[in-house]
DNA sequence: TAGTGGTCTAGACCACTGC
DNA sequence: CAGTGGTCTAGACCACTAC
């Protein structure tokens, strides 16, 4: 054959999940295999083959499902945040807090971000403890730290992106984020700055799982 | 055991290598398995596994090298040609011209780019033909594009990223950079202008292989 | 030609999930 | 509990590379 078979039975699975919504159910490896006439390796190798495509999720004791990916858009102007794209493209975000503490003038937030409920990025910020008294039932409120800082504290604030890069996550990343030990991540620092008060009111270090987000870098 | 045979064998591996110059041979599966006892997928899951965190690379029929990886630094401000960081890194950078055609205004450049005589990316330019005449001589005298429009014609180019991203490469892509069917490329586009001229000389679009760079993108 | 990695089979045991 | 994917074995044939 001119190609292997996994990769022939990968082709024809990615055409017939092509349009099927995020989360459907991708038959198992025992089912694939028995349909092709083909060793449940081979089935395997296909399934493993569309995870690496980013087609798939696969979990084991569950199954393998369908994934969509976002775009993770970042720029010198204005761009999106990571909630906004993913509910523009379909998926319901979600974030919950993971630690908040006060550290002298200074509050740590420690957030992580959820699509459809799967574990999708983790957010680490320091914030001016002056600007945000009641910072957890502020964000409990609104949601995203933007619309906190700007609906909640009318802060006005403007984000500055200072890098951006693929790294492999230090192991606190990886284990919240419940990698695989040779996934790389989407790193990212952004700062607020504050256009009511004209200070910075926080630096804010992102990691976003590369299964679920693309990295798009615009410059104006 | 707390960890899978092949992730013991790969860390084990991993730390062995971690100081060895790129091109350094690793051992064959067949000998990874004899000295570990273990059967061969086993010793080639945990090549594999070294793959995929790019730490080596693999070729059918000739062995197993260790690689290296160069950071691909683009932004808002002026950041070195990815030939400048191969060779700040150890490597020997080589760009060969793969098509020089004029049609109308344009003239229309491919090049492939070489890291240590493996390919590593692919540029597609489009520059003011009247800007660059004799250019596929200039080119072989001054190596980089960019050091051709700076001391071959004198047009003090200034180069400016427009986009950067990760994608699914286009076929002609794929084929060019030999990438197995599952693999992203960085993408990016960048125009250059002259201040001599007061014009924009030219237009590039790249992709690279992610297995020989990592993307880092930096805002001033 | 000898050695490499790529693919494939037919089994097996296991950890984990969801009901 | 049944079903899922993760790992592992002991074989085999093949395409490809380097000498």
């Amino acid at each position: 054959m001119a190609q292997p078979t996994y990769l022939t039975v990968a082709d024809q699975l990615e055409a017939a999940l092509i349009n099927q919504p995020a989360g459907t159910r991708v038959e198992s490896e025992h089912e694939l295999a028995r349909r092709h006439g083909v060793n449940r390796l081979t089935a395997k190798a296909a399934l493993d083959e569309l995870e690496q495509r980013h087609l798939v999720r696969r979990r084991r004791g569950s199954g393998t499902y369908v994934m969509h990916r976002y775009d993770y858009m970042l720029g010198s102007g204005p761009s999106p945040s990571w909630s906004e794209t993913v509910r523009a493209g379909g998926g319901t975000p979600r974030a919950d807090v993971v630690d908040l503490r006060r550290r002298g003038d200074t509050v740590h937030l420690r957030r992580l971000g959820y699509v459809n409920d799967d574990k999708a990025l983790f957010k680490q910020s320091e914030l001016a403890a002056d600007l945000v008294p009641g910072l957890r039932e502020a964000l409990a409120e609104h949601g995203s730290l933007y619309d906190t800082l700007d609906r909640g504290y009318h802060l006005r604030p403007h984000r500055r992106v200072e890098r951006a890069e693929l790294i492999r996550p230090p192991a606190e990343v990886a284990e919240r984020l419940e990698l695989k030990r040779n996934t790389e991540v989407i790193a990212a620092v952004i700062r607020t700055h504050s256009d009511h008060v004209g200070r910075e009111v926080e630096r804010t270090r992102v990691w976003l799982r590369t299964d679920f987000f693309r990295l798009v870098v615009t410059f104006t």
